[in-house]
DNA sequence: TCCTATTATGTTATTTCATAACAGGGTAAA
DNA sequence: TTTACCCTGTTATGAAATAACATAATAGGA
């Protein structure tokens, strides 16, 4: 469970320090700022928009070093990218291995963040029957959160 | 099951035009002719080689025209976008109105489509359980397909 | 029959998303 | 100090998708 924005953050970015220490990364100045812009947000961000906003303290970003530090940020599992439509998002359970669906309200547009455990052991018998090997699973959706169902 | 190429155009043709029939809807000639190419081809398609090969016939083929036949087949439910890549591939349940599941295999690009049940309830329920009322699902997969395991 | 609403396509231009390719900087081990 | 590696900066371009407006075809009602 996640305190505040602030505390996630702080969880965030000692997570990231972590776990690039172990492999032997660096938690550079592009990738702090990614992922910092992104566990401020409120909703998932589309790339150029993150892109826009690490430029606004003078120094002008572009695309490749988001990109770059976008796909470095997925890769360790501190964010996750939202296939439906191109968005980025900081993880909030920090630092699961686990394999998360995301759901994304259509009118917040916030992103609620479920882990799954069940569901993709049957996927894996599922493909499994067709002779399928799994190894990369995308679950995502769309709905109503709890908050704009209560407002409507 | 599918018992050939041909065979199974025939059926998506013929399922897109009762569909059509019953909507009050038109299965003009370039939602065929979009249709008819992903069901010839034996992997999903980008958008823009589907753009060029419905320009083969000499006739000029413009990105609106093919993306508005992929969301008029799409709503229908004849053909699935991909989201992790951006491509578009024939449904060969040929009409089916459940939830499937997409498992693009890394080696050959085919798709192995998997009809789902259980798990889109699991899924329901977990949203659920974070006050989340899911409407819709995207489920993909990555791996390798039987074909490409033996071959290996 | 003519009008009108609806559905769908044609066309131009543009926006949005993403990466290729190459130069250069920092750092640590040999 | 040279080499190798990882990472960033920069330019340019490629690839995916849609906005906006014009035109055509068709069906239903007056």
């Amino acid at each position: 469970m996640v305190t505040s924005k602030e505390a996630h953050m702080q969880d965030l970015i000692r997570q990231a320090e972590a776990l690039c220490q172990r492999s032997g990364m660096a938690f550079t100045a592009p990738r702090r700022r990614v992922l910092e812009i992104l566990a401020a947000s409120e909703t998932p961000m589309k790339a150029y928009d993150l892109i826009s906003k690490a430029g606004e303290g003078g120094q002008a970003t572009k695309p490749p070093t988001v990109y770059r530090a976008l796909d470095f940020l997925c890769q360790l599992g501190l964010v996750h990218r939202i296939e439906q439509d191109a968005t980025f998002v900081a993880c909030n359970h920090a630092g699961h291995a686990q394999p998360v669906a995301l759901f994304v309200c259509n009118s917040c547009l916030k992103a609620t963040e479920v882990a799954y455990d069940e569901v993709s052991h049957i996927l894996e018998k599922a493909a499994a029957a067709k002779g399928f090997n799994l190894q990369r699973l995308v679950v995502e959706g769309r709905g109503q959160c709890q908050e704009c169902a209560m407002a409507a």
